[in-house]
DNA sequence: TTGAATTTTGGTGAAAATCACTATAATTAA
DNA sequence: TTAATTATAGTGATTTTCACCAAAATTCAA
């Protein structure tokens, strides 16, 4: 045990003064297409205008981050199903160019956060000026502030809880075919991630799909199982290490 | 695509403004005495003068986060070896009793970090008032703000790191026995989660572990190969998903 | 209408991994 | 010199993984 000094403000170097802004990476999963998309916006003021950036808003009073992430996106789409968790923040210094410009010179804090939305209800916003549009992960152009970065990082996280956690179902319908599934998870993680036989059998036998015996035909073939996610079977497993590939 | 509004200060919502604070999760593992151990302060002043918290500082002009999080660890032990990453940010309105008081309204944001340092190593520097202390996490107090929550939010991480990741690796000594592996993760992860000798088997079949030849007494019995972690054969299993234990 | 194509479902079996347990080696302790 | 201790190297039953196969139930197309 030893003696410390309390942190306070040391007079040689003065505390930072932040704006905290909230940045959202939105995937959504266009399954008809099997395409990985994130939602863009773009912007019309400096700095960066007409760059596409993520799409983000800055804290009000008395607004959680979270509230403030739910905001946001519920100003570009209309949403009910969706997964959404804080991701990172970012706040180097000199990340948003009018840091240098103000002259009050306040810092740009970034808080992002993760969002998967179901496509199929992601019906996306009119409002007054500003675009919105989905973009392919392979067709992202080049993005305001650091925000090709805060992106790449939410891509990493979205293969990652996908894998670790069961997130799919939390955009997929509440009556879903497997292949279905399959196809949610191919279209995020790659072609040929697994075989289609193993992966049904590995996602059953960890016990929290029911399978309610409805019969539907999606185009040729037999016809499939609809399946559910069963809530409780799943809580005994919620803080177990899981693998669904 | 549709038209959107820029996120922009709105009459009715005005912005709320920021100091940000950095907090430290610091671990550490006595291994002569099998004990997990979390760096604690005792604050001098309001709010919650004399309380246990986490270590933490405002962030400085100029100064990254990552940054306030070293100096903030290095103000208070001398570390050379150590792992340090991003936690999570805190930033609930009224989560710091000072925004209620202070007439400027400011809100308090944390951003929190996640270290684990060598024990061994890790001397408790001697500094003007305030106390430092390695504290056992089963006898963690009521802490200052909401750090109890965030202390047991950087457990989790910790625990989910180990089984993932060569972190224990950055804090064990260059040269190291299985067995001392073998300890740490005993240690942190509770006694019985593994057998030893097929942790053995496990963690050298992953293959970034050298045996150097070199054998030394660690008390009784037979003598232990010292093994080095191989920096070069990891690299390739970076970005894979790997099980540690 | 009838066979081909398609898709679902339920396998099989070889290979690999897991895991409780055992045996032997090399040292210290007494 | 013997016992205790610890490191190391298995062993074998069980489980999991994974490439592949086959039947069932439908649509498609000639």
């Amino acid at each position: 045990m030893s003696y410390n000094p309390q942190p306070q403000p040391h007079p040689k170097h003065p505390l930072a003064e932040f704006k905290v802004g909230v940045d959202n990476v939105i995937f959504s999963v266009d399954t008809a297409n099997n395409r990985l998309l994130a939602l863009l916006v773009k912007r019309l003021q400096d700095p960066f205008a007409n760059s596409w950036s993520l799409p983000g808003t800055l804290v009000r009073e008395g607004e959680s981050l979270e509230d403030a992430a739910h905001r946001i996106l519920s100003e570009k789409i209309k949403v009910e199903n969706l997964y959404l968790e804080q991701l990172y923040t970012f706040g180097n210094p000199g990340r948003d160019p009018r840091e240098a410009k103000e002259s009050f010179g306040d810092r740009y804090l970034s808080v992002s956060y993760f969002a998967l939305v179901r496509f199929e209800e992601a019906e996306l916003l009119f409002n007054q000026g500003g675009m919105t549009a989905w973009f392919m992960l392979q067709k992202i152009p080049q993005l305001a502030f650091d925000h090709n970065k805060i992106l790449n990082y939410g891509y990493q996280r979205l293969r990652n809880k996908l894998e670790y956690s069961p997130i799919a179902f939390d955009v997929l319908p509440d009556l879903f075919t497997l292949n279905e599934v399959y196809q949610l998870y191919c279209t995020i993680l790659g072609e040929n991630f697994s075989d289609y036989s193993n992966f049904r059998t590995r996602l059953l036998k960890l016990g929290f799909l029911s399978d309610t015996g409805i019969k539907v035909s999606r185009g040729a073939g037999r016809p499939a199982s609809l399946y559910r996610f069963d809530a409780e079977a799943f809580a005994p497993l919620k803080n177990k290490p899981l693998v669904f590939i």
